[in-house]
DNA sequence: TTACGAGCTGTAGCCCGTTGCATATCGATA
DNA sequence: TATCGATATGCAACGGGCTACAGCTCGTAA
């Protein structure tokens, strides 16, 4: 899922991981998870969306009940049994979340490109300079 | 080594974590070995640097290690032997390069709180606004 | 010339996140 | 009312990162 870093003239990458946490320090959010997020809300299936985030279910399954009891409230309307097995969809409060976390992320995504072209360029310079 | 993340009014912290990385994916400099090459400047001694960082001295040797080999040039200036058993200190490059960083990591955080601001501005708003 | 303490190095073992598997549950629809 | 497949849940096993520890190397100052 992590999308390729930015390289300098020095052949570096920056790489970066952003989450969100609680109180009392007992679960987190990850990008991972929005990502997974992002993807059920596409796919409607947790099973689906595990598969295309190279997940296991049972790893994406559980970061969403530890992102549920985090935050205490439903993030997915969870439908079982019928012919096709079952289905799932975001809550309104979770795309609501999803959304913040989305524009959030393009904001630090456009951050960051500019602090590291900063950093190329202190890089570049001789260090007597 | 972690600072404390930035708290909304719905009690979520944002957290996040940079690292440096090479061409080949081959290594890694991470936020904790700046911090471990700060330390090292402010007190001449790997193994005080890794005490001070919390880390194993042997960590803090490998990381140093990975990261001369990804530069493919020399961080750190050793001195073996002696009274004192030897010390540490940092190259012109090592210098420059944390330099870079710090002011790329500073930027980073200010991006972070811009961008959290509106993230909390967002979650604060009711779904139908 | 020796003693000391940091730099160096390998390895056994722990911790913890994740996978993989097994198994149960549910319920719309055919 | 039987079926089918996704949701739900536990657990053994694996693997990577790290620590803990043991032991060595070095060279200066006493």
């Amino acid at each position: 899922m992590d999308k390729p870093p930015k390289q300098t003239k020095h052949e570096l990458f920056l790489n970066y991981k952003i989450w969100l946490s609680g109180l009392t320090g007992n679960g987190k959010i990850s990008d991972t998870t929005f990502e997974l997020l992002g993807l059920i809300k596409k796919l409607g299936s947790i099973k689906l969306a595990a598969q295309a985030c190279e997940i296991s279910y049972r790893k994406a399954w559980g970061d969403i009940e530890s992102a549920e009891k985090m935050l205490s409230y439903q993030l997915i309307e969870k439908q079982r049994g019928g012919k096709e097995g079952g289905h799932s969809q975001l809550t309104p409060a979770c795309i609501k979340l999803l959304e913040a976390y989305e524009a959030l992320q393009q904001k630090f995504d456009d951050s960051v490109e500019k602090a590291f072209n900063d950093f190329e360029i202190a890089m570049a310079k001789k260090p007597e300079e």
